[in-house]
DNA sequence: GTGAAAGCGCTAACAG
DNA sequence: CTGTTAGCGCTTTCAC
């Protein structure tokens, strides 16, 4: 690998003419750019990136702290992520942290480490660590200490759920909650009740321990085995709602004839199950994108308008939910 | 942050011991070594990867440059090999190449002026690059320029394909190769095209030019439209198989009472989607760790049995296929 | 066992 | 507009 001061001595100018061509900031005369054009091109030269960033105490970089790169919704979101952030000449360290305290605390440190640019997580690691001094941005699962956040309209996509079913005429619906510990998660799960008690329905609270497909299958036959005649489901997640679909299935019952379900995120998958999921669609792609604009901003010391951006939600009509009008 | 300079003031020693005992190499005393601790961690001293790195030539990166991470077979292959690094204390920075040249060209630009350790690719840029100097094992993908490689034994994969279909009394079949860059699907396409040839099935050859499902169903709604009838499909991937199962319920032919179709990858979707996909499953998560692991013994300079590692397939029955003896 | 010194490749005053 | 200089934080001979 060719260093500066090949590229200067092949140019017959200094380092620091060479240096400033290439970080395009300071004077250098048409003709020392030429000549420096020629021997980069020479040479095939290319900064050490290390050197630059130990230099400049700044690193092109941005961690993706993830809880679980399997789980459907997430590739999305780094795929939105990284397709802003290589653009503008950001690169992406990808960190699967599953519910894993160490790793997360892990890759802080690496980022910390190598001057990361900021970070992009699920998870507000400030509470944890609030004096970390690295600009991050909380996707999907924003709390209220998170300084900037993505996050869709959790409240109207809990309600919207709800709503839903109950205009499909749901007597007595159980309403999983996912994992407590997402605030996001948490409050869907309060709007679809506050909906539910509004229009005086019938439902049961039901807690989810996972994301993992397996698990919830688990805690899925156990909730159809208590014989609770529900006629209706309120997933937290579209995973959810296929574990419980597909229990539904052993059980012989129709969907969404006996039972009918709604999901939630819309991920691909969602259209290709059997009935067709009808679900709450919220953009994970998006996310991954708005978040890493704000990185973007921060690190390049753009103004920002809005440090906590909500996406807006929509229902997606598929086959497990009753049609109106069609009993 | 802290540097090894102020932990070496506040521990009494000098910067070069700090050094020997943050990298274990030579000698430090037993109790030079207490005083560093308490210094470190008085300190919250952590080194600087940058410094480090430009100083070593050596960085515990690892570059995984996927086609698309939202086809889901990649985001399994991703977790397999973040797992691994992560506990070797490496990291991995993601890059979702597409199509896109350019972009496969700056990713390699990046991971070698970052001294990464190595790299993890599906595009063996080897062939376009031969004199990059940096590891890197090809994944899936596998050419035979490649010098380190993972992939699934697909010859006995796309016989096997074959032979599935042709025993459940297939007697026309369409033969769908994916985009033929990529030489392991070309493989099984061949193998499969041989075992039908063998057993003098008739077949025609289709060809795929895309991984994207909206791309995929509109190919496979024009081949279904040509009133070829056929009563079998091998599709060169689970997607495929999806696209062409979504346009076959749109003609309303029964699945595989009328056409029977069997995938390949086995991923997660498959088991969900109506009817359950027959498909012949190799692990994604296995290629992705064991290429990690090649990538680990290449950088510590381990010796390696292997350079190339075949992984196995085995068919799983589901829903798409003919049971034998149930017409 | 430990420290002094040089230097990795780059940037950023500052002087010219 | 360009070159000199110092130094980012770390590692690594080589003396002592």
């Amino acid at each position: 690998m060719a260093t500066i001061k090949q590229v200067a001595l092949e140019a017959g100018l200094s380092k620091s003419t060479v240096s400033r061509f290439i970080a395009q900031n300071g004077y250098v005369s048409d003709e020392a750019r030429k000549k420096i054009e020629e021997a980069i091109k020479k040479l095939n030269f290319t900064p050490n990136l290390s050197a630059q960033s130990l230099k400049t105490k700044k690193n092109q970089l941005v961690g993706l702290l993830l809880p679980d790169i399997s789980n459907p919704f997430f590739p999305m979101l780094a795929k939105g992520a990284e397709e802003f952030l290589k653009e503008k000449g950001y690169r992406v360290m990808l960190g699967n942290i599953g519910e894993n305290h160490q790793s997360e605390h892990d890759y802080l440190k690496v980022l910390l480490q190598s001057n990361a640019a900021g970070i992009i997580s699920t998870h507000d690691f400030k509470e944890e660590f609030p004096d970390l001094d690295i600009p991050s941005v909380i996707v999907d699962r924003v709390g209220h200490k998170s300084n900037y956040g993505v996050f869709s309209d959790n409240e109207s996509g809990g309600r919207l759920a709800a709503k839903v079913i109950v205009e499909a005429g749901a007597k007595n619906v159980a309403v999983v909650s996912g994992p407590l510990n997402a605030t996001n998660i948490n409050n869907r799960f309060k709007a679809s009740i506050a909906y539910l008690k509004e229009k005086k329905v019938d439902f049961k609270a039901l807690y989810s321990q996972s994301y993992d497909f397996e698990e919830i299958q688990k805690e899925a036959r156990e909730v159809l085995a208590n014989k609770e005649n529900f006629d209706s489901i309120i997933a937290p997640s579209d995973i959810h709602a296929m574990a419980y679909i597909h229990e539904i299935h052993r059980l012989d019952k129709k969907i969404p004839e006996e039972i009918q379900i709604i999901g939630y995120d819309d991920i691909q998958m969602s259209q290709f199950i059997y009935p067709a999921l009808s679900t709450i669609h919220q953009s994970a792609y998006q996310m991954g994108l708005e978040a890493a604009q704000l990185i973007y901003k921060i690190a390049t010391d753009q103004p920002i308008e809005k440090s906590k951006i909500e996406l807006p939600v929509h229902y997606v009509a598929r086959e497990t939910i009753r049609q109106k009008g069609k009993e």
